[in-house]
Parts: structure tokens; C-alpha cells; sequence
DNA sequence: ATTATATATATGCTTATACGTATATTATGA
DNA sequence: TCATAATATACGTATAAGCATATATATAAT
């Protein structure tokens, strides 16, 4: 992946809160990225598609469910970018209402699991 | 400017080798962009207009020569992206490419001046 | 004034993005 | 096996990006 389709990844908001929320939160499943953003699903699952085709996320099937994070085997130069990116935008009013989306979701997947 | 939008201002090839090597050597003019990067050069001026409309380039005459820069005023948390994104260039040999025709350039106008 | 150089913009075109809606696929559970 | 939930993809469409070529503007030099 070069510097520039990198960039070009986050240059979508629905692609930023994607990944910003996914790095945060480690892994989730499209149904919370589809709550947390409060968007429609096949919106949700094709910038999840194209940011899988590029090999920025990784995705896995467990149950029903399918979940994304962010590949640990990305190049190293995007890992400092990624943190930059976070933090940037962590102090955003929309990412902590995607957060808090997020938090107050019901009958979220792994909730299911450990109670 | 929001996150998003600065990175699509570095999602594109031509955009991030102008914007990296700004970042490095300071302040540049059209024509020298035009040579480092061999180019055309409405090409290139235009998509330095585009930068200079989201006011990531700040823009001044000289002469006859416009001089682009870094605009210093941006939002702070844009200057540590912009670090890692020319650290994340410099490795490449294209932006050494760039660097080496900006260098072998004739009659680079701050050379007209100082000689 | 005229010419040359540097830069910017306009025009027409092609391709790429992003979207909503509908539908297909996969897994689970009754 | 049938229904349901989660996810992915297809299709048509609207808009944006990016490009090459031509031309306009601004400054400088003769």
C-alpha cells in the first residue's frame, strides 16, 4: 500500500469513523460500526469491503457475526499515522457520540457471550 | 478543516509528493514543483489551487515567480500527520527521484537572487 | 510596444466515488 | 425445513476527480 492510497483510506468521514473507532476499540462487528455511526448497513459493509481489499482491515467470521480491526501486519510507517489520526480525531464531538452510540448499543454480540 | 478532509489533501500522488517536499525544503515556486516532479504545469498549478483553497498551501508572489509553502497556521493536530506522512515518503524512491531533479534544476530563481 | 516567461484558469472528456434500494448469501434457531 | 438475523453484493444513478489541451493573465525584459 503506498503513502497515498494510505491516506486515501481516511479521506472518507464514514471510512475515518470506521477506523478511528476500530482502533480504539480493537475489533467489532459491522452491526456495532453500523450503530456507533448510526448509518446504513450496505453502506457500512462496502467501505469495510474496500478498506479489506486494500489490507487495511482484516475481517473475521465468528457466528453470525463478522468482525474488522485493523491489520497488525500493516507496514510500519502507518502505524504512527494511525495514532495521529486517532488522536486527532478523538477530540471530536462526532466520535464520542459514535462512542457513546457504541456504549449504550443493546444486545451487542459479545454481551451475549459473557453473560 | 476537518480530518477528512486533510487527508483526502494528501490522498492523492501528485498532491502528497508537492505537499512532502514543501514539508522539506520550505518554500518552493510552480516551476520548481513542475521540475522536480516532471510534470505538466497546469497540472500541477491546479492542483495547488485546490490545496491553496483549503488553505493547506499558503500562496505569494514574487515576481514572477508564486511561491507555495506549508501554511503554518493550520490546526496544531495537523503538524505531527504531516511529520509522520514526510517520514513515511522520504523512504520511497520516488520522493528521492523528485528530490534529485529539484537539485540537478538550472536557473532555480533563489539561485538568480544569490548569484 | 512587443516578446518571453511564469502561472492560472477554462473546456471537454473520461473515470472513479459514493449512494440508495433491492437482493443474495451465510449462519442460527425453531 | 423454514424463518430470521447478520452481512455482502448488484444495479442504476448522481456527482466529483483528474486529465490534456488550449488560452488567459501577470510580470519582466528588450
Amino acid at each position: 500500500m503506498s503513502p497515498a492510497q494510505f491516506f486515501k483510506c481516511l479521506s472518507d468521514d464514514t471510512r475515518l469513523r470506521c477506523i478511528t473507532l476500530l482502533q480504539k476499540e480493537g475489533k467489532l462487528c459491522v452491526c456495532e460500526l453500523t450503530t456507533a455511526l448510526a448509518l446504513s448497513q450496505p453502506k457500512i459493509s462496502r467501505h469495510l469491503a474496500s478498506l479489506r481489499q486494500c489490507e487495511l482491515l482484516l475481517d473475521s467470521r465468528e457466528g453470525q457475526w463478522v468482525y474488522y480491526q485493523i491489520n497488525p501486519k500493516l507496514p510500519d510507517w502507518t502505524f504512527p499515522l494511525l495514532n495521529h489520526a486517532l488522536a486527532a480525531v478523538e477530540s471530536t464531538e462526532s466520535f464520542n457520540i459514535d462512542l457513546q452510540r457504541l456504549q449504550q448499543m443493546e444486545n451487542r454480540p459479545d454481551m451475549a457471550i459473557c453473560c
